[in-house]
DNA sequence: GCCAACGTTGGC
DNA sequence: GCCAACGTTGGC
C-alpha cells in the first residue's frame, strides 16, 4: 500500500523507449536498469501511485516530455535471465536476481518539453543537491521531493 | 563526434 | 582494499 506517495524522475533515450513509446504501450516495464542506486530506488523505494516525471536523454532537446506514474511494486528485471537480452546478466539467478524494475504507466504528456536549461535557471529553488542538474550526473532513476516537483511542474508552458 | 565525469572491473 | 583501466552516460 502506497502510505505516501513519492515523487521520481525517470530518464531514458527517446530512440530507445520515448513518451511516445510509452503512449502507445500504457504500462510497460522498466527494463534495463543496471545502475545500483538506480535499482535500489526502484527496488526499496517505489510504490503503485508515485508520480514520474518522464525525461528524454541523449538528445537534441533534453528535458522533461510526459508524466506518469508507478503501476507496480517491484519485482525482478527478467531481461537479467535473458540470454538472447542486451539486458542478460550472467551473475544473476532466480534465487538471487540482482536486478529490479517496476511498471510504469502512461499519465500524459506535456504540451511542450520542459528543457533541461530551463530547469537550469532555477537551481536555486530546486537545491543544488538536485541529482539531475548536478556536474556529471549519470543517474537514470532519481527521487524528487514534493516541493521539487511542484517547482518543475510550475514550468510547464502553459497553453 | 567530442569528451568530462562517473561506475565497475579486475590485477595486485 | 587500492587504484588504473575501461566502458558508459549524456550534454554540448
Amino acid at each position: 500500500m502506497n502510505i505516501r506517495k513519492r515523487y521520481w524522475l525517470m530518464k531514458s533515450e527517446p530512440t530507445v523507449f520515448s513518451i511516445d513509446d510509452l503512449e502507445r504501450a500504457g504500462i510497460e516495464p522498466w527494463d534495463g536498469v543496471r545502475n545500483y542506486q538506480a535499482r535500489n530506488f526502484m527496488k526499496r523505494a517505489m510504490h503503485t501511485g508515485d508520480g514520474i516525471l518522464f525525461y528524454h536523454s541523449n538528445t537534441q532537446l533534453p528535458g522533461i516530455y510526459g508524466i506518469a506514474e508507478v503501476a507496480s511494486e517491484s519485482y525482478p528485471d527478467p531481461t537479467q535471465f535473458n540470454r538472447t537480452s542486451t539486458y542478460f546478466d550472467g551473475k544473476a539467478t532466480h534465487e538471487e536476481p540482482r536486478w529490479y524494475l517496476v511498471d510504469i504507466r502512461f499519465v500524459r504528456k506535456l504540451p511542450q518539453p520542459i528543457p533541461l536549461k530551463t530547469i537550469r535557471l532555477h537551481t536555486d529553488a530546486l537545491g543544488e543537491d538536485f541529482p539531475l542538474i548536478r556536474k556529471g550526473n549519470r543517474l537514470s532513476v532519481m527521487p524528487v521531493t514534493a516541493a521539487q516537483w511542484k517547482i518543475l511542474l510550475s514550468l510547464e508552458p502553459s497553453l
